[in-house]
RNA sequence: GCGGGUGUAGUUCAGUGGUAGAACACCAGCUUCCCAAGCUGGAUACGCCAGUUCGAUUCUGGUCACCCGCACCA
């Protein structure tokens, strides 16, 4: 049974605990842009860790990168999103309504609506006749009433460089996996990696979304934690098993309830031109009609991207002629032997070279955050009074530890303070000696900590201290010089 | 973008064209040897900008933001 019901009580919750706030809110805040307070900032902080930790740190055929935000706009001419990251829109002049020109039927037969495309191609899409005088408003019905088709563009714009002459247009990366592709050969020729093997990457991405909405899940700015897996071709089916099962396990793993948790397989007219296959990692957030929402894709990317990028390499002379306009740039054709190219792999044991396809599980930070905080919250009756509680798995918890004296006085906040500081290097820890012990233990169930250390008379007779636990609320003792130890086995750590 | 709704303290809600109220939470002190106890005291709010008015949190307009639905998107 869920706990939070609707949207307005997880934004609630996070505001109130200090998870999330609005960004900008003494401005009136700014739309889709959403901050991490202290609590939140270390649960994202913890989620990336557990990430880096499966994906990066526990495996010997991963290594880990971190490219810069702004790229060479090259990098975006290839990888497609020039061209493509964009949508055809035009405008209902009856009711203002925006559509996708590709999306609009025609009112004789009902067809002509292509559905679940991707991004279509500008540069092309443009030039072509748009007729529309037989084309219905999705939204009002109106027939023929429509603007002239407009772009809009899903990456953000920025200038570089603080003189007009020199100044070039950069976009904010719409996805982090392409500076991990403009990697592949600095990775390779540093690292003596062997495909198989994947470079992992978290890192901030932006997408000028046309709608956002729904709090968190589809923002403007987000985070990503991508890892691009290349592996030899005739083997991306298995790879592909393997990642999604390791992905899907991973949410689990850290606790998230398996009812709440499903895969959906794409469609075939779903997929991306590029990809093989996908599948959505989907979560079932408790509002709306039950949503589940997607919080990873896994997709298989074959050896597009790498290809595109000797394409890109080998066009450059063009980027100089026509002084760096992606719109007029036309990619120079694949080379017969494409697969001997630059970004191409020599495989010792096979003796020979190919590009390796690519297995990419694309996780929303963001979404993965909220997921594991509405998943942990649990409200229930305790002496007829209800408790809420936030069941974080003990790897994401904000605080892992918080230190109390029983009352303040007769020693005890002294002896607490020393194991406060002793502890804190290692664990992140929180010190309070205010109030009701029972108010306090509380407070920290709110706040998701898995344990409370109290400072009790018996301390100064047996030098042991009560251990609370945050699920069953039962106490043990533990000597104080094993706490340490104790917390870290407890923990995992 | 469209339609509908909302915006008063940290939260959930009252209320008024003339000094804005509660509960819980928070802070300080007292008390307290184990689960939101008690007592005393305290701080904190009418989203923002205009207009009407002697006076606007209240009326009007605009704006910003959020929620629900549609559309869009993954």
């Amino acid at each position: 049974m869920a706990k939070l019901a609707k949207l307005d009580d997880i934004v609630s919750l996070c505001k109130r605990r200090g998870f999330i706030f609005q960004s900008s809110e003494i401005y009136g805040g700014l739309a889709s842009c959403y901050d991490y307070g202290p609590l939140g900032a270390e649960l994202k902080r913890n989620v990336r860790q557990a990430w880096w930790k499966a994906v990066v740190q526990m495996r010997d055929d991963v290594v880990g990168l971190d490219c810069s935000i702004l790229m060479h706009p090259m990098v975006w001419k290839s990888s497609g999103h020039a061209d493509k990251f964009a949508d055809l829109v035009t405008v209902c002049k009856k009711c203002n309504t925006r559509t996708r020109v590709d999306h609009l039927q025609d009112k004789t037969d009902g067809k002509g609506a292509e559905e679940h495309t991707e991004h279509v191609n500008i540069e092309t899409e443009a030039a072509k006749e748009h007729n529309l005088s037989n084309k219905v408003c999705p939204a009002c019905q109106t027939v023929g009433q429509f603007g002239p088709p407009m772009a809009f563009k899903l990456m953000f714009e920025t200038q570089m460089g603080a003189n007009a002459d020199d100044q070039m247009t950069l976009y904010l990366r719409p996805e982090t996996a392409q500076g991990i592709f403009a990697n592949f050969r600095n990775v390779l020729d540093s690292t003596r990696v062997k495909v198989p093997f994947g470079i992992g990457q978290i890192g901030k991405s932006f997408r000028n979304e046309v709608t956002t909405k729904a709090f968190i899940f589809r923002t403007r700015e987000f985070e990503q934690a991508e890892l691009e897996f290349f592996c030899k071709p005739g083997t991306d089916e298995e790879w592909y098993e393997h990642w999604k099962a390791a992905r899907f396990n991973w949410y689990l793993n850290l606790g998230i309830k398996k009812e709440n948790l499903r895969f959906r397989d794409h469609d075939p007219d779903e997929l991306a031109h590029y990809a093989k296959a996908c599948v959505d990692v989907e979560y079932k957030f408790p509002f709306g009609q039950g949503d589940w929402q997607e919080l990873e894709g896994i997709a298989n990317r074959t050896d597009y991207d790498l290809r595109q990028h000797q394409r890109g390499m080998k066009t450059m002379n063009d980027w100089y002629e026509t002084k760096g306009d992606l719109v007029n740039i036309k990619l120079k054709d694949e080379d017969p032997e494409y697969h001997k190219g630059p970004l191409s792999f020599f495989d010792e044991e096979a003796k020979e070279r190919y590009i390796p396809y690519v297995i990419e599980p694309s996780a929303g930070i963001d979404r993965g955050t909220l997921a594991f905080l509405v998943d942990a919250y649990d409200e229930e009756e305790v002496k007829g009074e209800t408790r809420s509680v936030l069941r974080f798995h003990p790897h994401l918890a904000p605080i892992k530890a918080a230190i109390f004296p029983l009352v303040k006085k007769d020693g005890m906040p002294e002896i607490a303070t020393k194991l406060y500081n002793d502890l804190k290097g290692c664990f992140t820890t929180f010190y309070d000696e205010k109030g009701a012990v029972g108010r306090r233990y509380r407070r920290q169930d709110e706040a998701g900590t898995p344990y409370c250390l109290t400072i009790d008379g018996q301390t100064k007779e047996d030098n042991t201290v009560t251990v609370r636990e945050r699920d069953s609320m039962e106490q043990s003792r533990v000597n104080i010089d094993q706490v340490k130890a104790y917390l870290r086995e407890k923990l995992d750590l």
